[in-house]
DNA sequence: ATTTGACCTGGAGTGCACTCCAGGTCGTAG
DNA sequence: CTACGACCTGGAGTGCACTCCAGGTCAAAT
């Protein structure tokens, strides 16, 4: 199947503008085009879109993707190099979510707080300064 | 105790630039001085920026920082506002770290698939296809 | 007395990741 | 046959969150 660039920006979840963008700052293989010019996504580029946007997601930077994105071309001699950037990803990501997880527990602890308030709007109770911190 | 622009940064681990940064958009109310004009930060400055840097760690725009800031000198009239400010970020982290676990899911496979790769260097066998995907 | 180093101000510059724009080409629908 | 909408190009503009700079003040050390 090919997709146009409409199709194809909505089955990414990308803007047709960003998809030309990923396109001339090469972490897209020029894609084919059709008789007038237009350019026809394949199954693959749309494949290869959506793990781009998995690696945006977890915060990696364009500049990480581009390297992958031009290993890729470089066929299998790039392998290890590839596994050790998705490594080095994968160690980052975890400890991203490691540290979101304390930020959670600190927005609970000062959620509680305002629910002590709330209970006891009358009075100030130890906790009640935290409201101001 | 008071702090100066040095120690603040180094405590907060913000930059001094960041600091003055921060005062001039009103995240920060601007810290008492010495006599010779210089910012002498107090524990409570210190313990605000504390928590701005958590916020900022959970992704939150610099906007709704200023909103947060802006409300606590506002008093215990805005608690309730403040308090909602902090359960929609709460959610809206618990949904980024649920984000990032899929994409950890997704990085393990990819790498899983490099593995399997590197076990049979001879021959291509199925999942072979996927190191270039 | 002068040098040094930390600090001050207002404003300009940076890097990232898009996003928008003007002006033009195609192919189908009316 | 012309009007429309979707697409094309190269390049400029945007928003965010800093970061850097020039030129100046001040207090303590040499």
């Amino acid at each position: 199947m090919s997709y146009s660039i409409a199709e194809a920006a909505r089955r990414s979840g990308l803007s047709i503008d960003t998809l030309r963008y990923y396109e001339r700052i090469k972490l897209l293989d020029p894609p084919a085009r059709d008789t007038a010019g237009r350019r026809a996504y394949s199954d693959d580029d749309l494949n290869w879109l959506g793990f781009l946007t998995k690696l945006r997601t977890t915060g990696m930077p364009i500049k990480s993707m581009r390297e992958y994105a031009s290993l890729r071309r470089h066929g299998v001699a790039s392998a290890a190099r590839r596994k050790a950037l998705l490594v080095e990803q994968r160690r980052s990501v975890a400890e991203r979510i490691a540290e979101l997880q304390g930020c959670l527990d600190i927005l609970d602890y000062k959620i509680e707080n305002y629910e002590r308030v709330e209970q006891k709007v009358l009075g100030i109770e130890p906790g009640m300064e935290e409201i101001s911190a």
